[in-house]
DNA sequence: CGCCCCATTGAGACGGCTCAACTTGCGTGG
DNA sequence: CCACGCAAGTTGAGCCGTCTCAATGGGGCG
């Protein structure tokens, strides 16, 4: 959903297991995240105030609700989902990030993070101090205008998300779904029509307000109508025209 | 939905038609929208850039989408809502913005404004220049954690309405939008119980993802049910702890 | 007065939910 | 090695909440 800001990608320089020795300026997913006008000199002031933990194994905790907000951070590899839990323990996704991606915004507003953040497979983030980071903002205006794009991104993307909740079908929210991850695959790279879903049929139903019923049956009748191909969470998007239709058609 | 920055109520001081003359000092709504850690040297230095321009007509149109971003806005008096609308026409009502509110972060990401932005009654704004506001968020580093703050606050909202669109049930989605809005009120000291709505049953449904039949049915159970008194768009509200409750019910 | 817009209310249709059964894949332990 | 349990996913049958369609009422305004 976000887009990033400094996710080191130390996969190109696949770097062992322990402490992480990587930095902004050969991460080839610094593209994604640092603001392009960004010069070596301050590409490299950035790289100092991010730290990078071991990798978070499937189903580890970046932080909860209630955390005392200190950071936000870049997802270097992996996947990374974040949900609310509300008074009545009724949860929901709130998104989905992936390499290249920015998450931690809630908690900007109270110092206090506003949701839980977990893994959902082995996963790499570079750590941002947001204290130091607003430090840097107040001296590199084009990492002040950088950040502010990143939270307006958000924002952005939240409010699409409002309209894919409040009036698409259920074909049209797995669509919309299916289609945003196949664009935030070809940003990498990676193929936009083969991809292995990093999240569960649960999860997907979660943030898309569906079932696991319905998802399942939604993706099984998309396959039968050879828009798509599903082997459980490899899916291959056959007919993206067709995915665009389903996208716009109204409940 | 989102809190303010930077809101000149004139209604204190009310001046009338025409250009209108006032400040950020002697404005009622500073408390919701400046950081209160800024000095007085600061606010005028805020203060200079604001634009007043005349009042908006309901039905008025601040920007549109695709409009080039150049400020974002703080409502002074009336009310304004926010919507998108996608490829096939339809619309999504993406929030309400109230006085002492803040609005325009769409457009942050891409330089053009990402929905449409339409005066519900008559309404005044502060206009802000964002370059402008960018410009002095580097020096005054209270103001630039402010913004930060302001946005992460929009993102936190938007997520609490990805939740109401995703698990609440029509009366869930009616208490919450009730709640919020009686929160909103409470915060300008005004009656949290006692209010007239500044929008249609039409909007209502279009942003909480109910068509108008349902909304008015709900509002008139809850009528009956003497949870709330309704009688057009003046709502009283008679029992919280139930609208509470409501809120949090499944769906 | 008549028109239009907004809101209310009713009757019936339908999409997605609930409940339930079954399958598949995987890890554990006998 | 297979038996077993468990979690995740699929599929079916029936139900329920909201939508659709339609009729009616009320207020503002030319």
């Amino acid at each position: 959903m976000a887009s990033s800001i400094i996710a080191t990608n130390s996969s190109a320089n696949a770097c062992t297991h322990g402490f992480i020795k990587a930095s902004c300026s050969d991460c080839n997913l610094k593209g994604l995240c640092l603001p392009i006008a960004l010069d070596i000199g301050d590409i490299e002031r950035v790289d100092k105030i991010i730290q990078r933990s071991r990798p978070l194994q499937s189903g580890d905790h970046l932080y909860r609700t209630g955390d005392p907000f200190r950071s936000i951070y870049a997802v270097r590899s992996g996947s990374i989902k974040t949900y609310l839990v509300d008074e009545n323990g009724i949860e929901q996704v709130t998104g989905f990030f992936l390499p290249g991606e920015v998450l931690g915004f809630d908690g900007v507003a109270n110092h206090k993070h506003a949701c839980n953040v977990v893994a959902l497979e082995t996963s790499s983030v570079c750590e941002i101090p947001f204290e130091k980071l607003e430090e840097l903002s107040l001296q590199i205006h084009t990492l002040q205008h950088h950040m502010f794009q990143l939270m307006g991104q958000q924002i952005e993307s939240d409010h699409q998300m409002m309209l894919t909740l409040s009036k698409k079908n259920a074909e049209g929210r797995i669509a919309t779904l299916l289609l945003s991850l196949s664009k935030r695959y070809a940003r990498r790279n990676l193929s936009p029509n083969a991809m292995r879903l990093p999240m569960s049929r649960m999860d997907m139903g979660n943030f898309l307000g569906l079932t696991i019923e319905t998802v399942s049956r939604t993706l099984s009748r998309l396959h039968k109508e050879d828009v798509i191909s599903v082997d459980g969470r490899e899916i291959v998007l056959k007919n993206h025209e067709r995915l665009d239709e389903l996208c716009h058609l109204l409940q």
